[in-house]
DNA sequence: CTTGAGATGTTATAGTATAATGTCTCGTAG
DNA sequence: CTACGAGACATTATACTATAACATCTCAAG
């Protein structure tokens, strides 16, 4: 487990750091085309071609605005077109919704599930998710508690990236 | 801090649990009557009756539901009115946004800035808050690795509660 | 007095999401 | 072969959430 611990470790650093992106959108699309065709679920080009928009940056894309590169694109303007795509993605955990910015962001660990824990700057809207352990041991405890029964969390916290600190809160170039 | 932890331990199941809501209602608008005059803050007439009516229930309450209950007391009917009281008790900690559901809850524990998380029911929208430490650890070891500084973050946990769940999924009475 | 900040009033609009209904396609059971 | 049913997609309409922009009021400090 060494190397996913390292992974872990620095995958946020990774995320806000410069990189090749299209190393992400390759790995991130290959396995969300093998994981489809063995859960034998319809990965139609629509839905696809969604998943590849919301690759092309880790920032958090607005419905909306994934509806407009969708209808440039050919795929329809209405907005069920970019709903749909959208339910279907994050029903296969390839696609999850930042709540914070009504928006939604490619999932870096489409291999697993796992509870995301998301570094959202206010500033350019960037998203680093990480994997972080499921449910801290604390929130369990009340959840036992109250009877209540978890099924899924998020963790949410948002601040200021490296690269909008270090220009004193400008936006992104 | 005995009775602190005792408190945060059972904070959950207390709030899920049938109790004297009255209790709940007086206590937290005395907390922050309190606080408000401390630090010299406006805490005009519409602005504490939306604060009464979210204290009404730990359900989480939309702002249009928030806007027609004052507006049926006499506050006005204009989206502003719900959403300009909402931005002051979110400024002052009485009230918290959950995110997931777009709707706001009266913050049960006033006295202290914290961060938030909620054991969010599914089925009835009930939404018990609970005090647990800031970031885990693993989280606060990722930002720093990734240069990002955390301002404020929430756990968000959707699941079902005991009510709901010995109902077999029915709504709440 | 006056003036400036905070609170509120009012109108309009932007942004997010889903309901409801109909059509099309395609695999498959009969 | 064909009728059926499920899933995907098309289309229209509408509901819900949130903010912009500007006018007015009030009251305490200078």
């Amino acid at each position: 487990m060494a190397t996913a611990r390292q992974t872990e470790r620095t995958a946020a650093a990774e995320a806000m750091r410069p990189h090749d992106h299209r190393d992400c959108i390759r790995r991130v699309l290959d396995e969300a085309e093998r994981r489809a065709s063995e859960d034998r679920v319809n990965f139609t080009p629509v839905r696809r071609h969604a998943l590849e928009i919301l690759l092309e940056s880790h920032a958090a894309m607005p419905a909306y605005g994934l509806l407009k590169r969708l209808d440039e694109d050919g795929f329809g303007s209405q907005p069920p077109v970019a709903y749909r795509a959208l339910d279907f993605l994050m029903e296969q955990g390839f696609v999850h919704k930042v709540e914070r910015l009504n928006a939604f962001v490619a999932c870096m660990y489409p291999h697993e599930t796992h509870t995301p824990a998301f570094l959202i700057c206010r500033n350019c809207r960037s998203v680093a998710e990480t994997c972080v352990s499921p449910s801290p041991a604390a929130l369990l405890r009340e959840a036992r508690a109250a009877g209540f029964a978890i099924e899924r969390s998020v963790v949410e916290a948002e601040g200021l990236c490296r690269a909008c600190a270090s220009e004193g809160g400008a936006p992104c170039s």
